[in-house]
DNA sequence: CTGATGACTATAG
DNA sequence: CCTATAGCCATCA
């Protein structure tokens, strides 16, 4: 056993995060680390932005709510997929100011009773 | 196996 | 604000 993890684990963990990220309600937004944490990988942001651009064409994840840890879209700024998350943020009322979305006002922070009930039910 | 890559993050200067 | 550095971890050549 040694080697890393199987297609069965990966495919968990690709299943937490995607389902971590659909908790993010409209008009919020988090950041990939926040994900991460939600989705019990404390060090794998990185492994967020891997799971949306890996989805089959058509399925509907709003990954559009996720940011970097400093507000900004992990796109380069003005790209077309920077400004395709934009307009959908926008839609919502999630607006860019200098680039960036204000964290404090528009970070979503889920309640006692969603981490302890939506875990069991979104993890398996 | 090794090294490079990337929708990341934190810290330091 | 910037750059540099380090840590991170799945994936790919």
């Amino acid at each position: 056993m040694g080697r890393g993890i199987g297609n069965a684990e990966r495919e968990r963990r690709r299943r937490r995060i995607l389902a971590a990220v659909c908790d993010v309600p409209p008009g919020k937004v988090a950041s990939y680390g926040q994900i991460a944490e939600l989705a019990g990988l404390p060090r794998g942001a990185r492994q967020v932005g891997r799971a949306p651009s890996d989805l089959p064409r058509g399925t509907d994840v709003p990954w559009h709510r996720i940011l970097t840890a400093s507000g900004r879209l992990a796109f380069p700024e003005g790209s077309a997929a920077w400004r395709r998350q934009r307009r959908r943020l926008d839609a919502e009322g999630v607006l860019l100011v200098d680039g960036r979305v204000d964290l404090a006002a528009c970070r979503w922070q889920p309640d006692l009773d969603e981490l302890l009930w939506k875990p069991s039910a979104a993890w398996d």
